[in-house]
DNA sequence: GTCTATATATTGATAGAC
DNA sequence: GTCTATCAATATATAGAC
C-alpha cells in the first residue's frame, strides 16, 4: 500500500478503514483514514461531502454489523426469551469494543445535522430488533419495554467504556468476562422489572 | 474579564474554568481554557508543564467534589444500606451530567503516563468511600462487592453518557428522572446479587 | 507571572493538474 | 477519481520581553 494506491471501491474502503482507527485509537479524523488508506487527504471528499457524511456512512454500517452479530448470537441462545435477551447485551460489548463503535459513534450528536436515509434505516432496524427481544420477555409493550432497553443499553455502554478506558486491568480481564458480566446484568434487570 | 486581566490564584481557576469547558462541550484544551478566562495561551503553562498535567489537577478536583456530593447524597438518604447506595448511583449521574467529568475524565487513559499524588490520593479517596456503602450492604467483601461496585459504576456511566449524547429527548426527559432511573437499577442489582 | 510572538503539527476543506 | 498544493483554523508548547 505504498504510494499511487488505486481503489476500487475507495469509498467502502473508507468506511472499513474508519472504523479500524476508532477500534485502534478511538478517534476519527479524515485525514488519519486517507493515510490510513495510502491516498491523498483529499481522496475522501470525492465520496463523502465532508467529515460528517463519512462519519454518517460508518454509523450506518456499523448498526447493520451490529445488527447482524446480535441475531447470529441470538440465534444460537436458544428458545428462553431471557437467554436471547442476555446473548444481545454480551453480542453489544464485544461488538462495542472490538471495533470502538458503540451507540456512542452509532448515535453520535455530530450526526444529528446529517440526513442520511441508509443510516436512519439501518439504525431504525437495530432498535426495532432489539425492541422485539424485550417484548419477548413479557414486558409490556410501551413503558416497560422501553425502560428494560434504557437499562440494559446503558449497562452495556458503561461497561463498554469502562472497558476501553482501562478502568480495567485488560489482562486480568478477558473481554469474554465482560461480556459474561452484562449477560448476567440483563438477567438481573429482567427478573427486577 | 476583557485584557490586562491578573489573577489571584490562575492555577485554581484554570482548574475550574477546564470543568466548565467539559460541562458546556464535553472537549478540552489549554488554549480554550485559557481564552475563557482572558489570559495568553501561554499563561497555563507557567502552573502546569503540559496540557497532561492540567488535565490530571482536573480530575483530581472532581474525584474530590464527586466524592463530596456523593457522601452529602447518602447523608441525606437515611439508613437502610441499599437505599444509601442507590443514592450514591443517583448522585454520580448527577454530578457527572452537570460537569462533564465523570468516570471517562478522572480515570482518563490520557492520564496513565501523569504521576500526581494529589490525584491519586483522590481517586483512591472516592472509591474507598464507593466501597465502604457496599461493603455496608452485606456483600461479601472481595469479590461481590467489586462486582456490584462495576456493575453499578457502568449502569451510571452508561446512564450519563446515553443522556449527554442526546440518545434520549432531554425535554421530555429531565435529569431528575435519569438520577431516579440508576437508583432504581442500583436497587436491582444489590437485589439480584 | 503574564505578555507577545513564534515554531510546529494536525485538522477539514478546496482549486486545479493529470 | 486521484493527485499535488494550498488555505485557514486550531492545537501544544517554547523563547524572550516586561
Amino acid at each position: 500500500m505504498a504510494r499511487g494506491y488505486h481503489h476500487g471501491d475507495l469509498r467502502a474502503a473508507l468506511v472499513r478503514a474508519s472504523l479500524e482507527l476508532l477500534a485502534e485509537t478511538g478517534a476519527f479524523s479524515v485525514a488519519q483514514v486517507a493515510r490510513r488508506l495510502g491516498v491523498s487527504t483529499a481522496a475522501p471528499y470525492r465520496h463523502f461531502p465532508d467529515r460528517e457524511h463519512l462519519l454518517s456512512a460508518v454509523a450506518a454500517t456499523a448498526a447493520g454489523e451490529m445488527a447482524a452479530e446480535i441475531a447470529a448470537a441470538v440465534a444460537t441462545a436458544g428458545d428462553d426469551p431471557v437467554d436471547r435477551f442476555a446473548a444481545a447485551g454480551a453480542a453489544y460489548v464485544r461488538y462495542a469494543v472490538r471495533t470502538g463503535a458503540g451507540f456512542t459513534v452509532i448515535f453520535s450528536t455530530e450526526l444529528s445535522g446529517v440526513r442520511d436515509e441508509t443510516r436512519t434505516a439501518a439504525t431504525r432496524a437495530l432498535m426495532e430488533q432489539w425492541m422485539d427481544l424485550i417484548t419477548a420477555t413479557g414486558a409490556r409493550p410501551t413503558a416497560d419495554s422501553l425502560h428494560l432497553i434504557e437499562e440494559q443499553i446503558a449497562l452495556a455502554q458503561g461497561y463498554t467504556m469502562l472497558y476501553t478506558q482501562g478502568f480495567f486491568h485488560r489482562s486480568s480481564m478477558p473481554l469474554e468476562e465482560i461480556a459474561g458480566r452484562v449477560a448476567m446484568g440483563s438477567r438481573r434487570l429482567v427478573a427486577g422489572s
